[in-house]
DNA sequence: CTGTTAGCGCGTTCAC
DNA sequence: GTGAACGCGCTAACAG
């Protein structure tokens, strides 16, 4: 930077000014320093101007993982609001690992983000700790609760299952069963769904509880075991859409006809769900919006402006198609 | 730091050391400092510690998008490789817009990554000249040339989309339709096709380029445009699974028999490829493998270690499941 | 609109 | 095994 100052003959701050705020420096000399900074091929050290401005224009994201695309299409919302502003997106996952978390939001405030987005609502009482210590923006996503670190955007979790729970009863079915990996949100789901089948007499639910981080063969696998009981159930919630379609496709290779003899629903709307036959019935939550919303409410705290109100619930919508 | 020093009874940097090399502080010293950092909740500045040492500990990652969970996996892989070392992985995603590659390159090294991995191997002239003025190490991934940047990971899209063409040809199809995305290496993988057809007498093949950044949905439009057609291809070969998964679910929904109407292949091997019924003739290529290796050759460069050989190929392996 | 001064919070290099 | 001085490259705050 000293070469491009010494070459357009002014100081460092006017260099320093010209790539920040151009508008405050007088075409002429901007002509110059552009020229300077053409020649000399001077790439501005943005970890230095950090360090002087303790402004990093980088946000820190904590998922789950985005192999399962329900967390890939948040990151991509997310990642794609935060470039338009200039800001880049530190990326951590967790594969569901408990302590994971917590050593990515160290790792993350260490690297000094100006804001962070956490997946879910449940955090270790460190991680809590240290992020209110930081005192940056904090949006946490994917669930509800009333008492957020700081922000939140998401829906209920327990209400999207009990929702689709009373759409599976309202469609007759009566022996619900339901497949979940081992997860806050997850269980937070079959919450709701247990509850809307305890609002029905002689209604049952079945559970399955498998390790979190589940995929199709994990929904294969599970639908089988229901199938292999005296009574299996007559209808069956999955924890999200790719267990479903795991059981889906078992469903078609067994024989066993969705929805007559088995029906089958899953959760997050994956763009796949719609594609499947029979399509699927799933809770469509807006992932890709729960990511953009996270972002531009960052954002407006990086711009001062005041966030209100600080908890997004943007809900979700029961897709009922052929499958139930 | 000065106050965790000066509880501690030592210089900063000595508590600097306790940080980063433990190893090199006495014990009773070391206790001292990890009780002063507990009790003042010190968190070390890494961006005043990577404007030091010049070393940021983090990589760049830029891929196309992480919803097509062909590029998603090898996110994965590379993420889980760099965060046990303790790198952190910043991450770009163009949308396969031709511009976004150098400016997301550009932010990055402006932040002093330690390393970059690109996805495929066609860069402006432009990213080309940052990179090397930039000096750091670099992976391509995806693709093959005997002229990378610096490193690469990854395996001939050309070869591969041969490969699968001999199969369909070696399977007695000799009407082939191709459909794939307007992308550098979805076109590499029709010309190997069209390599593969042209050595065999009477064989024919029908292209569809489509947008880049497809998805179910376009599959199962193409396949209906090949469909109607007064003499359908006998065999199609879609330049990823999410289309020719699309592409399926349209079959079947129109009652076409696969393979025996209309024979499907895809690419990259997705989980969902193996799961689908009929389950989906694609090409293997490793996504996960890409990413570990490409942070494991950025690792070892960190470390000091030299690389040989720098072009990493993969290969691919052609998976012949009942779609073909 | 432009410049001056004074750090940002560490790690490097040497010395002890 | 520990410390002092210096600088990494930039920007905030103020002055002009």
């Amino acid at each position: 930077m000293e070469d491009v100052a010494r070459l357009a003959g002014v100081s460092m701050i006017t260099v320093s000014r010209a790539i920040r705020e151009p508008a405050k420096v007088a075409p002429a000399t901007l002509a110059r320093i552009e020229a300077a900074i053409r020649r000399t091929g001077y790439v501005p050290n943005l970890t230095a101007g950090s360090l002087a401005s303790s402004r990093s224009r980088i946000v820190g994201a904590v998922v789950p993982t985005i192999d399962n695309s329900i967390f890939a299409e948040t990151v991509r919302g997310m990642s794609e609001v935060l470039e338009a502003a200039g800001y880049q997106l530190l990326l951590g996952q967790t594969a569901y690992r408990a302590d994971a978390e917590d050593s990515l939001v160290q790792a993350f405030l260490g690297r000094r983000v100006d804001g962070m987005v956490l997946t879910g609502i449940g955090h270790s009482p460190a991680t809590v700790r240290r992020l209110r210590a930081a005192a940056i923006p904090v949006v946490e996503t994917w669930d509800l609760t009333a008492r957020p670190i700081d922000m939140l955007v998401g829906f209920s979790n327990r209400d999207a299952g009990a929702a689709l729970g009373r759409h599976l009863l309202a469609r007759g079915y009566r022996r619900l069963g339901f497949v979940g990996g081992a997860e806050e949100r997850g269980r937070s789901r079959y919450a709701g769904l247990a509850a809307a089948v305890a609002d029905v007499p002689g209604a049952t639910v079945l559970r399955q509880e498998l390790a979190a981080g589940t995929s199709y063969k994990d929904g294969r696998a599970a639908i089988l075991r229901f199938l292999e009981l005296p009574e299996p159930p007559q209808a069956c919630f999955f924890g999200n859409d790719a267990l479903a379609i795991g059981a889906l496709m078992e469903c078609a290779r067994r024989g066993v006809r969705v929805p007559q003899d088995m029906a089958i629903a899953g959760f997050a709307d994956l763009d796949i769900a719609a594609e499947v036959t029979p399509a699927l019935t799933t809770v469509h939550v807006g992932s890709r919006q729960i990511g953009e919303e996270a972002a531009r409410l960052l954002l407006a705290r990086f711009e001062g402006r005041r966030v209100a109100p600080r908890i997004r619930d943007l809900g979700f919508r029961v897709v009922a198609r052929a499958s139930t």
